[in-house]
RNA sequence: GGAGAGGUGGCCGAGUAGGUCGAAGGCGCUCGCCUGCUAAGCGAGUGUACGGGGUAAACCCGUACCGAGGGUUCGAAUCCCUCCCUCUCCGCCA
């Protein structure tokens, strides 16, 4: 959400920016509704000030039959006040409306674009291997190993669901634990465990509601989501509370799975494991100062990219612009896995600081020093990996002629050692 | 799922025959004083949001907020309704 004085004293710059992500963009209701939001609470408070102090002079006077006409007179004052109030919160529910479908105002340095096209390549690591043999996909190689079934997966759920077995199922929690220990041990994040399904409040706060709820699975009975990410529940963590400059840099990993509707997505990766309805990830939350934020995006981007180079996994990092930038996110980098099997950059993680808009939808604030004003914190987060398609980057990277996977030696003692994974 | 108790300011905790309560008192914290040091003591201060004014920083005025949302009333932390959460006991269960 975009600061509402911000917005009325600089609407012009503001949608400016914003049409550079391109999408419809209607600010025009803006000036009139914030107008008449400030006129009919200033004709309230009149009102309401009117009758605290006539009402306090009735508490004093002990005969009330001299103040009946004062008595009378305050019943319609409140009848108007009703009335009023009533218009206000109208007014105050569309003005709210409209500017939660706001994106965030992209970062001076985002390259100006229009899609994913247009993003910017920023570096690469490691060389796409080559091999002497035709390298197969993950699919192929996932079933012929025995360690990942689609095809039981479907009948036990349905489509874009898939059973780990075996190998497979010891690599995906490998990867959980090698990613958890790493961001812990190496990165000194604090590892947080949070609910699964979260509510409405959440959702809103870090900015999927109220604009993308048909993405969300939600559950019937009681009005809870699953979590698409574990952005969601932790950065929600710290909601509506006003923090100790001292405590900040706040950093938090979560190993979550996530739910995903996928909705629109159909046709796009309908086989193997890059796009589930449900998939692990491991995230990286921050609460920054305003002025550490953008040094803290490139330290979380390192810590998501140091995965990749364990694991022997060659990617690039991609600077997105204006045109690709998600809702919440003032700025974004991705990172993108090579996979054999496709001959092409994936997105295995998404690095972004969102400033201050996810923190003023949450209420996330901070005090610089004692008395002193809150001010809104800065959040950012990134996978760190996404776990599914680390498994399937390594499963198409390091595989053999023979259809064997080599187990990158980082990986190994959380394999219980094994070095590769065969037939079995 | 059944029965009961409760949700007040950073924390603890008063406050129900509705009125002068943003809210006693204590703790904590900040500033000042005092004392060789420390502790104790003394004095003052100590919420947030929105709106208006302003030398737009300070500050001043107003409104709202005592779990959330409605209602009754000239007036509600106090009365009524709905919901949420916490605790205790029973049941069930990993």
């Amino acid at each position: 959400m975009l600061d509402l004085k911000y917005l009325r004293d600089h609407l012009d710059e503001v949608e400016r920016r914003l049409q550079q992500r391109g999408g419809e963009l209607n600010l025009s209701g803006f000036r009139d509704l914030d107008q008449r939001r400030r006129a009919l609470l200033q004709e309230a408070e009149t009102l309401k000030a009117e009758r605290n102090q006539v009402s306090a002079l009735i508490g004093r006077t002990k005969d009330k039959s001299q103040v009946q006409g004062e008595i009378a007179r305050m019943k319609e004052v409140s009848e108007r006040i009703k009335g009023l109030d009533a218009e206000l919160k109208s007014a105050e529910e569309a003005l709210q409306a409209l500017l939660m479908q706001i994106p965030n105002i992209p970062h001076e340095q985002v390259p100006v674009g229009q899609s994913e096209n247009d993003n910017l390549e920023v570096r690469s690591w490691g060389a796409p291997p080559r091999f002497s043999f035709t390298p197969k996909a993950h699919w192929d190689l996932g079933e012929e190993l025995g360690i990942i079934d689609f095809e039981r997966a479907g009948k036990i759920t349905g489509a874009r669901f898939s059973l780990m077995r075996g190998a497979g199922a010891r690599l995906e929690r490998a990867l959980i634990n090698l990613m958890l220990d790493l961001h812990t041990q190496e990165h000194k994040y604090v590892e947080v465990l949070p609910p699964f399904m979260v509510n409405r409040d959440s959702m809103t706060g870090t900015g999927q509601l109220p604009k993308f709820e048909s993405d969300l699975f939600h559950t019937d009975d009681v009005d809870f989501f699953l979590v698409p990410t574990a952005e969601v529940p932790v950065t929600n963590i710290h909601r509506d509370e006003i923090l100790a400059a001292a405590q900040l840099p706040i950093s938090y990993t979560a190993y979550t799975p996530c739910f995903r509707k996928e909705a629109g997505s159909h046709g796009r990766d309908v086989r193997g494991l890059i796009r589930q309805h449900q998939f692990n990830k491991v995230e990286l939350v921050k609460f920054t100062r305003p002025e550490d934020s953008d040094a803290e995006l490139q330290s979380l981007l390192g810590h998501a990219e140091k995965v990749l180079q364990i694991l022997e996994l060659p990617y690039r990092v991609v600077d997105l612009c204006s045109g690709d930038l998600g809702f919440s996110a003032a700025r974004t980098f991705d990172i993108e896995v090579w996979l054999p099997g496709q001959q092409a950059y994936r997105e295995i993680s998404s690095c972004s600081n969102f400033r201050d808009f996810q923190a003023r939808r949450a209420g996330i604030r901070f005090r610089r020093e004692e008395g002193a004003k809150p001010e809104f914190v800065h959040t950012l987060n990134g996978s760190g990996l996404a776990v599914g398609r680390t498994l399937v980057a390594i499963l198409e990277n390091h595989q053999q002629e023979d259809g064997s996977v080599v187990v990158p030696g980082a990986l190994r003692p959380y394999m219980g050692g094994l070095e590769r994974i065969g037939k079995s």
